[in-house]
DNA sequence: CACTGACTTTAGAGCGCTCTAATAACATTC
DNA sequence: GAATGTTATTAGAGCGCTCTAAAGTCAGTG
């Protein structure tokens, strides 16, 4: 296809400027809303604008103005909807303050989560906010090469990164204690894979397991809904004596766990209860009515979003944590379970 | 490892140039991973530029190059996993093409939406993804200012946009004729608002109840569990007759009436069968056993993707429509919920 | 040893915008 | 009506990169 150079080009602020009589800086203030045009000259740079098909590039602008106002939010999973809430708060929390969003998916390998980060690096986001993050300090802070980040749901040990979350460790000494007033002395947990550095709900519950003098039953699984039912089954069919209680990592490992047993014939609460951890939504429904410990993931984010903002007006200072105490929702798949 | 200096002015490619005594253009190259640069400069350019720590400025990268390599992706809504799965099929669909994703979510919002959009066409983005849109056609058309769309989930008719969907009106009729063939007679439909541009499931059930020769009763929800939980409760506090079987928009809200069925101590399917659509992860898990219309989210997905890059391959040529056919999908929530 | 041609490297003109500083235009004041 | 502000507008120098075309290299040829 031959064309004049002219005729496919995309509509640029200097034709506008040249079909409305005007500079090119003068379009780049009606563009920014400058309140110092002249309202005869603005109506015209827009209406010309209009009439061209003239669409801004934000690229230029953003490259010439060194500002993007723009955060990278990067997701460990979309599935969980727990992070579906944390967009929430960050969608709250950044209201106003004139920023957007750049969100992209670590699918929790690392190489995606690194690709990510720098993508939003190189495309010189303001701040990225790690709502999962499953690497390592050193890669993320060369990645970030200076870039304020927060990360959420993980405490993280790296110049420059803040971190929001919920006391984890607390979380799973509540689940501990609350299924141990229930009476349950052999309490599982089951877990999300070794590797995986989010491991101090496993350490709460180890912890907590401890100070009650009771021995500790791990099972390791992922942190899908599918993964856990299959581990669950796999630990089922090898016959080992059943734990009266288990706590889950999360609640869609709990649901896992809850629909092996099912498949089992086995029901909860009765012959085992079950406590999970985040409090979704779909768990926490009365179909469901998995007990769960709240880890206020709106909250998180909204936090997040405020801390980032924070550090980007100002600079500078040490790294914040700001931790959130986790809450029990005690439902049917605990309640009134007692086995003493 | 590598520190950055703490110089105020980020490194460009000029600096490392300077440092490894080339010039910017060979820099550059040697950025692009070019096979025209002897092997000895490109080792002494990619250790002085670790050495400055430089990051390349894609910003900049992208003006000059005109090329950005990235497909927008919008989101109707986080919470319904249904978005999960169609991101998966996304992400699974560029894979291997060099393509990187920047998401947003409209949140069902027109405006928000078409904010988004917008910001995908001004960052040049190379093509555009909606994964569920619920503004007008023409609005789009404007936002998009000629950039290549494929709206998911929904048929639109605008130039230059295709389409990837399952056909909707077909799924309001396997729906019907699986709960006719069940015996139910009296079938109500728990739809979501009426400004919404997804009528087609609705439609299709109309459709099958006058073919059958059956009296349509429709309920007006809105897109979420609680919503529709809501809705449900005060239709039973009415006192209206029951229907002996319902049919949902979509899984989530089929959740909310189980709810509020559950709460005032219907049994399902025994005294009311509920059929979804979506086919979700939770609501298939057999806590729920919910019969639901698959209209296969990840492969909506993986097609729009590849609609997208042949598009963008190929500009030009009339708008393709993809629709896949439903599948039923029968669990608990109907199966054996004979009325005859 | 001037002359290829294949391979490397570079100068320099953009990309489309913002920003600073200077200029123009226009009221005010004395 | 010259001096003084005030407010609008513009020229022009970047921002950090890519790209084209031209210029160097450096064998191998005849």
């Amino acid at each position: 296809m031959k064309q004049t150079p002219a005729a496919n080009r995309p509509v640029t602020m200097e034709d506008v400027a040249r079909e409305a009589g005007v500079s090119r800086a003068l379009v780049s203030l009606v563009m920014r809303d400058s309140p110092k045009v002249s309202p005869g000259k603005r109506a015209a740079v827009l209406e010309t604008a209009d009439a061209l098909g003239y669409s801004p590039n934000r690229l230029a602008s953003r490259l010439a103005s060194h500002r993007t106002k723009t955060l990278g939010v990067l997701f460990l999973d979309l599935h969980n909807p727990v992070f579906a809430d944390i967009y929430d708060g960050i969608a709250e929390g950044i209201e106003g303050s004139g920023n957007q969003m750049m969100v992209a998916v670590g699918s929790a390998d690392p190489r995606t989560e690194l690709e990510a980060v720098r993508s939003f690096v190189d495309l010189r986001a303001d701040g990225v906010l790690l709502a999962g993050y499953t690497g390592s300090e050193g890669d993320l802070a060369s990645a970030l090469r200076g870039t304020p980040a927060v990360v959420i749901t993980r405490e993280l040990d790296a110049d420059g990164v803040d971190s929001v979350l919920t006391d984890d460790f607390q979380s799973g000494v509540l689940a501990v204690e609350h299924l141990h007033e229930l009476g349950h002395r052999r309490i599982a947990h089951v877990d999300i894979s070794d590797w995986l550095p989010y491991t101090a709900r496993r350490e709460g519950y180890l912890h907590a397991m401890e100070q009650f003098g009771l021995e500790p039953m791990l099972v390791h699984s992922d942190m899908t809904e599918r993964g856990s039912r299959e581990v669950m089954e796999n630990f089922l069919a090898t016959g080992t004596p059943l734990p009266t209680a288990i706590f889950t990592h999360n609640d869609l490992t709990a649901m896992g766990v809850m629909e092996a047993l099912h498949a089992h014939g086995l029901a909860v609460p009765d012959d085992v209860a079950i406590i999970g951890c985040d409090n979704i939504e779909v768990a926490a429904s009365p179909l469901i009515g998995l007990t769960s410990i709240d880890q206020h993931a709106r909250e998180l984010g909204r936090s997040a979003a405020e801390v980032m903002l924070d550090r980007i007006a100002q600079p500078g200072g040490p790294a914040i944590t700001r931790k959130l105490e986790p809450a029990l929702m005690v439902r049917n798949s605990t309640a009134g379970s007692t086995k003493q």
